[in-house]
RNA sequence: GGCCCCAUCGACUAGUGGUCAGGUCACCGCUCUUUCACAGCGGCGGCAGGGGUUCGAGUCCCCUUGGGGUCACCA
C-alpha cells in the first residue's frame, strides 16, 4: 500500500511548500488508493511554537486535505509526535551504536566550533572530523554512565558512492567521502530530523516519501541510515522548491510563504490548490482549472518538471477570480464571505439581498477580501467618494436635481422602469447615456467602478437612492 | 567555496528527434458597453551559449554559463 506522509515542524504559521508538500502526498496516496498521514517533527524545543501544531492542523482541514492518521486522530502507529516517542529513537541509536554504526561523541558546541575552523582552514569543508570516532568503547560508555553530555553520530561509509534513487531524476549519486557524520541524538535526548526521519518514517509503514528538493543534500545519510537497521528503502520523490519572484526559496521572511496571510485576503482553498498543482506539474490536457478529485484520478509523476517554480500572486489571485466567478455555486461563495463581513462590521437586511450584491459583484473582485473593500456602498451610507467620482460628480451636477425629481416620480425602481426613465432622460437632453449615467453613479456608490446602474438602483432602492442623491447636491456648489 | 539539483516567452508551463515551438498569468490593442470588471478576439514575447550524435535537434551526449539547494546538537 502506497502511505505517504507530512511532517511538518511546529515552528510558526504554516508555509506554502508545506501545502504544496501535502497536496501532493494527498494527490499520490488518493490516485493508488492508499494512506496520507502526518505527522509532526516537533524536536526542536528552541524553535517549538506551541500554537503552530494547531494552526498546521486546522489548516489541512481548510485546505481539505484529509489524513488517515495525525496526532489528533491517532492511528496504529503512534503516537504522531515526535517528542512522545523519544524512548524509540534511543533504542535505535543505541542499537547502532552497537552494531558499531554509530558512536557517542563528547565535544561541545565550542569545541565544534574550533574544530570546524580548523578544518575550514586546512582547505577542508566545515563539519566534523569524526575524531570520537576513535574512543574505546568501554570509555565511551563509563562517560556516558557518568551522565556526560554526548551526542551521537553516525558512522557514515569514509569509501565508495551511495545512490539515491530519486523516482524524479533518477539515480543522484554522492562520494561517502563527502558525507559527514550526522548527529543522530542530541546531548537533549531529542533525535535529529536524518534519525526521526528514518524511524518513524518505518515504523509508520511510510512507502513513498515526498519532500522538498532542499532535502536531497541530506538524502544519501538517509539511504545509508535505512541500510544501517537493515530496512526496505521507500521510495524517494524530490519536489521542486517554490521560488520567491525575487529569487531563491520562497520565504515567510519576504511575507508570502504564510498561508493563513493569503487565508486572510481572502483566497479560497480550492483556488491555491488549484494553483499550487500547476506548480511543476500539469493537467495531461492542458487544462487549468481541475479539482483535487481530477488532479489525483489522472496523476503521473512523468508530467513533472524539476526546475524550481516562482509563486506569483497575480496568477493565484487569477485562480482565485475564476473560482469565484466560475467555480463556486453562489451559496457557497456567499458562505465564504460571510465572515468577512462580519469582520468589517458590515450587516445586511436579509441573506436574498447579500446574494444578490454578490452576484451583482461578482465579476469585479478576485479575492473575498477584495469584495468587502469593494461594495461598501451597499452596507452602508458613509462611504468614502473617490476623488474621479467627486470630479464626475460635479461634471454631471446641472442633472442631478432634475433626476432626482425624475426617480421621485417613478413608481418602482425596476430595470425595467428605470433604464427608459434614465435613457429617456439623456436622450431629451441631447446627451450621451454616460453623462448622465456616470454623476448618478459618482452620487449613489462614491465610486466610478460598479456594477450597472439600474442593478444599482434596484438593489439600493427607493429611499436610499433619494436620500443618497439629495445628500450629494450641496456637494455641487464648492 | 565543496557537493547536489535544475535550465522553453517577464512568470507558470506543453513539447518526449521531423510542430508555423502551443496554452495560461501579466502587459498592450480591439469588440461588447452607462463606469469598472467579466467575456471574446488580436498582439508583444522564448528553446542561455558552444561543441558533438543524427538525414534532421527545444527534445540525446559533453563543456561553458546561469539559477537554485545544501554544507547545525533546525527541520
Amino acid at each position: 500500500m502506497v502511505v505517504t506522509r507530512i511532517a511538518p515542524s511546529p515552528t510558526g504559521d504554516p508555509h506554502v511548500g508545506t501545502a504544496y508538500q501535502a497536496l501532493f502526498d494527498y494527490i499520490w496516496a488518493k490516485k493508488n488508493g492508499g494512506k496520507f498521514i502526518v505527522r509532526v517533527e516537533d524536536t526542536d524545543q528552541k524553535r517549538y511554537d506551541a500554537e503552530s501544531e494547531n494552526k498546521i492542523l486546522e489548516l489541512f482541514g481548510w485546505l481539505g486535505l484529509s489524513y488517515a492518521e495525525g496526532p489528533d486522530l491517532g492511528g496504529p502507529h503512534g503516537p504522531y509526535r515526535q517528542s512522545q516517542r523519544l524512548e524509540l529513537y534511543r533504542k535505535y541509536a543505541d542499537q547502532l551504536i552497537e552494531s558499531g554504526q554509530a558512536y557517542r561523541a563528547f565535544e561541545t558546541p565550542q569545541e565544534l566550533e574550533a574544530i570546524r575552523k580548523e578544518l575550514l582552514e586546512g582547505g577542508k569543508r566545515a563539519g566534523y572530523d569524526g575524531r570520537a570516532r576513535n574512543l574505546e568503547p568501554e570509555d565511551s560508555a563509563r562517560r556516558a554512565q557518568a551522565k556526560e553530555p554526548y551526542v551521537v553520530r553516525f558512522k557514515t561509509p569514509r569509501q565508495g558512492t551511495t545512490v539515491v534513487q530519486d523516482e524524479l531524476r533518477g539515480p543522484v549519486e554522492f562520494e561517502n567521502l563527502g558525507l559527514e557524520d550526522t548527529v543522530l541524538l542530541k546531548a537533549d535526548g531529542f533525535p535529529t530530523y536524518h534519525l526521526a526521519v528514518v524511524v518513524d518514517d518505518h515504523l509508520m509503514g511510510v512507502s513513498d516519501v515526498i519532500r522538498g528538493e532542499e532535502w536531497l543534500p541530506s538524502a544519501p545519510i538517509h539511504v545509508l541510515l535505512y541500510q544501517a537497521l537493515g530496512w526496505p528503502q521507500p521510495k524517494w520523490y524530490h519536489l521542486p522548491l517554490l521560488l520567491d519572484p525575487e529569487g531563491g526559496k520562497l520565504s515567510k521572511r519576504k511575507g508570502n510563504a504564510s498561508i493563513n496571510r493569503y487565508r486572510e485576503m481572502g483566497v479560497l482553498p480550492q483556488a491555491l490548490l488549484n494553483y499550487l498543482g500547476l506548480m511543476g506539474w500539469s493537467f495531461p490536457d492542458g487544462r487549468e482549472i481541475f479539482s483535487l478529485e481530477e488532479m489525483a484520478q489522472v496523476f503521473t509523476w512523468e508530467r513533472m518538471s524539476l526546475g524550481g517554480s516562482a509563486f506569483s500572486w497575480d496568477k493565484l489571485k487569477w485562480f482565485n477570480g475564476k473560482y469565484i466567478r466560475e467555480v463556486l455555486s453562489l451559496d457557497e461563495l456567499t458562505q465564504r464571505i460571510q465572515p468577512f463581513l462580519e469582520k468589517a462590521g458590515y450587516t445586511y437586511s436579509s441573506e436574498q439581498y447579500l446574494k444578490q450584491v454578490i452576484e451583482a459583484m461578482r465579476a469585479r473582485f478576485e479575492t473575498l477580501q477584495e469584495f468587502v473593500d469593494k461594495s461598501g456602498y451597499f452596507f452602508h451610507d458613509d462611504y468614502p467618494t473617490s476623488e474621479k467620482a467627486l470630479a464626475k460628480l460635479k461634471e454631471g451636477g446641472a442633472f442631478l436635481p432634475e433626476l432626482l425629481e425624475l426617480l421621485t416620480g417613478l413608481p418602482d425602481f425596476l430595470p425595467e422602469t428605470t433604464e427608459p426613465a434614465l435613457k429617456g432622460f439623456a436622450e431629451a437632453k441631447g446627451v450621451k447615456a454616460g453623462a448622465v449615467m456616470q454623476p448618478l453613479r459618482a452620487a449613489l456608490t462614491g465610486s466610478l467602478e460598479t456594477p450597472g446602474m439600474f442593478e444599482i438602483l434596484m438593489l439600493l432602492g427607493r429611499e436610499p437612492v433619494l436620500k443618497r442623491l439629495a445628500r450629494a447636491l450641496p456637494l455641487l456648489a464648492d
